[in-house]
DNA sequence: TCCTTATTGCATGCTGAGCGCAACAAGGAT
DNA sequence: ATCCTTGTTGCGCTCAGCATGCAATAAGGA
């Protein structure tokens, strides 16, 4: 996939962990590896499932550490979307993710509209509007047109 | 506490109930009085405890199906706060719910707000916001203030 | 090369939520 | 007022997602 911006290339975070005091092993790298294939939305078991596939000796319990550790290195944060799921993104990706009520499907607001957003938030309300923890429920387009009908009915794929 | 809108009258709600082919029963009743009680944002569980204080004898599953049977009906719906916490408010508050990400507080965006942000991401992106489901997470402008120097470090009460 | 200590793998634990089933009871029909 | 259908309840168990204690292992500075 897309090398993403500089701070995601795989080098430079084991460097930054290393700065950090901690240690650069096989394991997080193949993390990171697996991180970066997995974009834009991947679960912790989507981590865990890709990493598994070369590599099915590492354990679960050290994808959730290794994905905790970047979490605590500002590298990624992980988004809710919903009951248990929850989503892992490199942190630049500064706007909210946006889950459709009715088809799932996981898209990103745009950075200009979300600062756009953030700043009339912020005028009228004095709350600084932050992108991260929580995706945005909003019906996608296609489907804003399929359901003109039914309300608030529809079918809850999220809930 | 307050009585809230008409539709959270509990005979009306629990009429409504009756109407879809549900029935009315003490355990239903109490579990809309500890509701109505514990707003503005109850989890599952303050529910629960609410109820047990003077009904031990009701369970917690009983109470997680009658939430289940409000939502269908429409009447409730519960949302995301992080993490396994959901928290549930009648369906008339119009707005998304707010958590600080350093002291959790929540609280609404002002229904007012939302329109004007729903129209601008409609206009702009195509996308149906709902105040539903999930949290945003903004920072209250008593920690914005408090915590001007940390970027994205402080203590994440949530995550 | 050595030695400190972060990290791993495994098993186990925890929390929020949901389900199957038999007993029970709401409330329309008679 | 009584009956009978069928929605509900309480209980115990399951489940998913995530975290943690511990002994063994290995990173990497001295």
């Amino acid at each position: 996939m897309s090398p993403a911006s500089p701070e995601t290339s795989i080098d430079e975070v084991l460097e930054a962990m290393r700065a950090a005091g901690g240690r650069v092993t096989m394991q997080r790298r193949l993390v990171l590896d697996a991180l970066i294939a997995t974009q834009p939305h991947p679960s912790a078991d989507d981590v865990t499932a890709y990493v598994k596939k070369s590599n099915p000796e590492l354990h679960q319990s050290t994808v959730y550490r290794t994905l905790h550790a970047l979490a605590d290195l500002g590298v990624i944060s992980h988004v809710h979307l919903g009951h248990g799921r929850s989503v892992y993104h490199f942190t630049h990706d500064a706007s909210p993710h946006l889950v459709c009520p009715s088809c799932s499907t996981v898209t990103h607001l745009g950075a200009d509209a979300f600062t756009a957003v953030k700043t009339f938030v912020s005028e009228s309300t004095g709350f600084e509007l932050e992108h991260g923890h929580f995706a945005w429920t909003a019906r996608c387009p296609a489907c804003a047109t399929t359901e003109l009908t039914g309300t608030s009915a529809g079918d809850p794929a999220i809930e």
